[in-house]
DNA sequence: TCATTCTGTAATTATTTTTATTACAGAACA
DNA sequence: TGTTCTGTAATAAAAATAATTACAGAATGA
C-alpha cells in the first residue's frame, strides 16, 4: 500500500521547488507537521536519488538538485516503494492447498500489472505540475 | 495504501471459485494461514457486496453467489478501499504555509488520478482470470 | 430433542508498523 | 569558537493490523 512517505516526499520536493536558498529540515517539518528527523531521513533518500542537495552546518539545509520538471512521480514511487503495491501478509499460505500454493505468484503478477498502470500515469506527472497547482 | 485485506479477499474468492459446496471459514483460514475470525469478517463484506452467500449452522460455510467471471478486481478494490490509495498523515499541514495549505487538495487530486489508472487495469481482471492461473 | 458444528460479532490482547523523540558527533559559518 | 545546522542511531510512543477469546444463534442429523 501507499503510505505516508510518498506524501511526505512530494511535500518536501514541492516546498523546495518554491524556495530559493537552502531550507532547514525543521522548517520543512513545520510545513508538513511531522518530526524533523523524519524529514531528514526522507531527504537522505531523495538526495541518494539525486533530486536534492544538502548543505550541512550553520545556515545549511536542502534545495532541489534538478529542475522540478525533471522529477517524475513515477521515479519517486520507485524510490520509495520497493515492497510493491499489494502487501501480502508474511504468513506463508498453506502449501498443501492448490490455491495457497499459487496465490503468491498470482499476487506478484497482479502487483506487477497494477504497478505498471499506476507508474504509467505517474510518469506523466512531475513536481512542476504540482507546483503549478500551489 | 493497499493492505492485506485485498489479498485476503482475492484468496477467499479464488478458493471459493474452485470448491463445489459450502466452505467453512476455518478451512479458508487454513489455506490463507490467518485467523478464521478475520476470514468471517472479510466474508461478511463480500457477502454485503453480493459476491458470496453463506449458510449458517452445521455443515455450513460460504460459496460464490455469482460467476467468477462476474467479479472484477476493480469492484473488489472499491469495496475494500474507501480510504484511497495514498494515505496522507492525519496531521494537518501548516496552514500558514502556501504548500501546506494546498497539499491536501493536491494529494487528493493525485489520488483520484492514480486510482483511475489502477481501476482501469483492475477492471479488466476477474476472479476467473485468477482461477485460470491456479 | 439436543448435541454438534457451523456462523456472526463484540471485546480484548498481541504484534507489527509507523511516527516521534532523544541524543550526540560532525560540518559550516560568522 | 560558539552557534546552528545535518546525519544517524537508539529508544519510546502511537497507530494500525492481526489474533484470540467468548458466546449467542442457526442448521443439521442421530
Amino acid at each position: 500500500m501507499i503510505n505516508g512517505r510518498f506524501a511526505t516526499a512530494i511535500h518536501i520536493l514541492t516546498l523546495l521547488g518554491r524556495e530559493e536558498g537552502d531550507v532547514a529540515s525543521s522548517y520543512i517539518a513545520g510545513s508538513i507537521n511531522i518530526n524533523p528527523v523524519l524529514v531528514r531521513k526522507e531527504i537522505s533518500v531523495l538526495r541518494d536519488a539525486g533530486f536534492v542537495a544538502t548543505q550541512e552546518g550553520k545556515n545549511g539545509g536542502s534545495r532541489l538538485a534538478v529542475q522540478p520538471s525533471k522529477i517524475r512521480l513515477s521515479d519517486l514511487y520507485r524510490i520509495i516503494y520497493r515492497d510493491g503495491l499489494f502487501t501480502h501478509s508474511k504468513n506463508l499460505p498453506n502449501q498443501h492447498c492448490a490455491v495457497g500454493r499459487r496465490i503468491g505468484t498470482i499476487m506478484d503478477d497482479l502487483n506487477i500489472e497494477a504497478e505498471q498502470a499506476l507508474l504509467k500515469r505517474l510518469h506523466a506527472i512531475t513536481i512542476q505540475d504540482l507546483l503549478d497547482k500551489v
